[in-house]
DNA sequence: TTGTAAGCGTTATCAG
DNA sequence: CTGATAACGCTTACAA
């Protein structure tokens, strides 16, 4: 150890921790051997003894079903996120283990939080009405949830301004003119399902037109069920002129659905999704959509997490991050569309 | 603690950790306890007795410029790591901070490791060149690489057959007839970006089709780039009649690029990419492309690290994981067109 | 079968 | 300014 160089550990861990009692003369010296020795403190011994890890705990739910890590939405948080407690000295552990310390009993995001004494805790991914997550929001342990409305005492979340997004959409599917304007809604057991929903619902009503069942089409957020509830509206007696799908995947699924029905995007039905994926920008047509700020969603979290560590009496914040509207071809009543799809598409009807 | 239940912490411990020389009636108690408690050993405590933390660390570079995690590639590698090594007992911990334990120097991979006391890493997204990646591969901690070729006495690395891949590309687009094959490649200072043109080139010689060096564009594995090579393709005197794009994201480039040319695909110019990103069989027309087993490629290094764990004397594996050819609209010659692509391209061209 | 005690590498308290 | 020394919560001989 580094104490094998002239001084006591006492005295190098003041070294270390920039203590202001030690001469410069001695310092000057435990640095040095510690910098020929490339030392670095022990992180067990110091979490032991501190009663502090300078780790904040991951939960991120990969279920199989959908492994929603394949989502391609965590990822950039977790970039946000990364970045911002990076800065402040914390590493992050994601929990992956299923029977952590030893499997004497069932699976518990709380016990493995204090297994590893992680300082906070960031969850995604799971469900709201989890049992063991109700457990973690009731626990002392600093936690912020992303994209999901956890609440507790120690406990807060960051999410997008899903309504607002919504009324976002619909006003501007209306701008263009669209008065048939139907929904392909996510997964309604989620809060970004119900509030885009209910978004949909609210900005309709403000804009004064008539609300129809027929137009509501539930999806889960991923491409088959955007096809599938896209049929379905073209199926319709009297289809719609616009749809908002409450997620890009969907969006993606319901562009296929209408192309394939020898219609078009934007001429004969004007598309927009939500989230603002990679995919968003690079889909023929590109597609108008509701853009979430992902990495500034995992960097509030940090940034929240970190003042709730460094102030015990903090009240958990709930924060929503604004969102914004990316208007691309999708919807843009063939002004910047390239080609004259238009000519195509009757074409094809007409075959 | 439940030690306060009647026994030594000596027992508690032996209970915990599967001791055959408990009493039956004892280790009643003592479980019984614990589960009333809720109670988890400190993993602190234990990694500084035992020095070995049950703990994998990942390396994963998150620069600036291209956001590598950005990329959608690692998410899924990082999902098959997580559940392989979850499956044994083991945590994730992503390096996050810059300055592990007290910042008295510059950043160390390597020195993180330490400090944590990490069983093993997992590596993805750095420069091979880097100095701090070579002091990690030349220690003692056993390191898998993925789709980075790292070797050392005690590091491996785990990589797709991407020569291999590329020439199924080639090959494929020579079945289909295509004679004038061009390649949008990949950085070139990255490996899979090498391997893949030196599959082209090597698959074009087989086939006894001339090499011809303006067929070859550099790219950098982005949609940009595959624009960009795209349209320098398509202003040669003698255009390609196929492309080869190293990656998904080039692809789709190339796509729009093709299309804003008033070409089609794939009756103009057919396209394989490479990846298989989500993106791919979203697109339309829908891309053929090389499938990387990226789940795989986690798993596999998940796998291999936990062999050089529990054998200190285990050869560090290099491993190959094979690739697919999956066929979609991109290349092919009309067959499964589901709309009558040609005749826009033409009625387009005509206009 | 169980308890006692040493030691893992730190920080913190208290003398000197 | 610096050095002993007692925790921190565990595992593991060694005793009993």
């Amino acid at each position: 150890m580094a104490r094998l160089s002239g001084v006591s550990v006492a005295t190098v861990s003041r070294v270390l921790n920039d203590y202001a009692d030690v001469s410069d003369d001695t310092r000057e010296r435990v640095l040095k051997v510690a910098r020929e020795l490339d030392y670095t403190p022990s992180a067990a011994a110091r979490t032991l003894v501190m009663q502090r890890s300078q780790i904040v705990g991951v939960v991120l739910h990969t279920g199989e079903g959908h492994p929603d890590l394949q989502h391609p939405f965590f990822q950039e948080v977790l970039v946000g996120l990364k970045h911002e407690i990076g800065a402040a000295g914390y590493d992050l552990l994601l929990f992956a283990t299923e029977n952590p310390g030893n499997g004497y009993s069932e699976h518990s995001y709380l016990r493995r939080a204090r297994h590893h004494r992680v300082d906070g805790l960031v969850v995604m991914g799971v469900d709201a009405a989890d049992p063991e997550v109700l457990k973690l929001t009731r626990s002392q342990i600093p936690c912020m949830a992303v994209d999901v409305d956890l609440v507790g005492r120690r406990t807060g979340h960051v999410i997008s301004d899903n309504s607002g997004g919504a009324r976002l959409a619909v006003r501007h599917l209306h701008d263009r003119g669209h008065r048939k304007i139907a929904i392909v809604t996510g997964m309604l057991s989620t809060r970004p399902g119900v509030d885009r929903l209910l978004g949909y619902r609210a900005e309709l009503e403000e804009l004064g037109v008539p609300y129809r069942d027929d137009y509501v089409q539930e999806g889960d957020f991923y491409y088959e069920s955007g096809y599938e509830g896209m049929k379905r509206l073209l199926s319709l007696d009297d289809p719609p002129d616009a749809v908002f799908a409450a997620g890009d995947l969907m969006a993606a699924g319901a562009l296929r659905a209408i192309e394939e029905g020898g219609l078009n995007v934007p001429d004969d039905i004007a598309l927009v999704g939500f989230d603002d994926i990679q995919l968003a920008a690079v889909l023929q047509p590109s597609l108008t959509t509701i853009r979430q700020d992902k990495i500034g969603l995992g960097a509030a979290a940090g940034r929240a997490l970190l003042r709730m560590l460094e102030d015990a009496d903090a009240a958990p914040p709930i924060l929503t991050l604004p969102v914004d509207l990316v208007i691309r071809e999708s919807s843009s009543n063939g002004r910047s569309s390239r080609r004259p799809r238009k000519d195509r598409a009757q074409e094809v009807r007409g075959a």
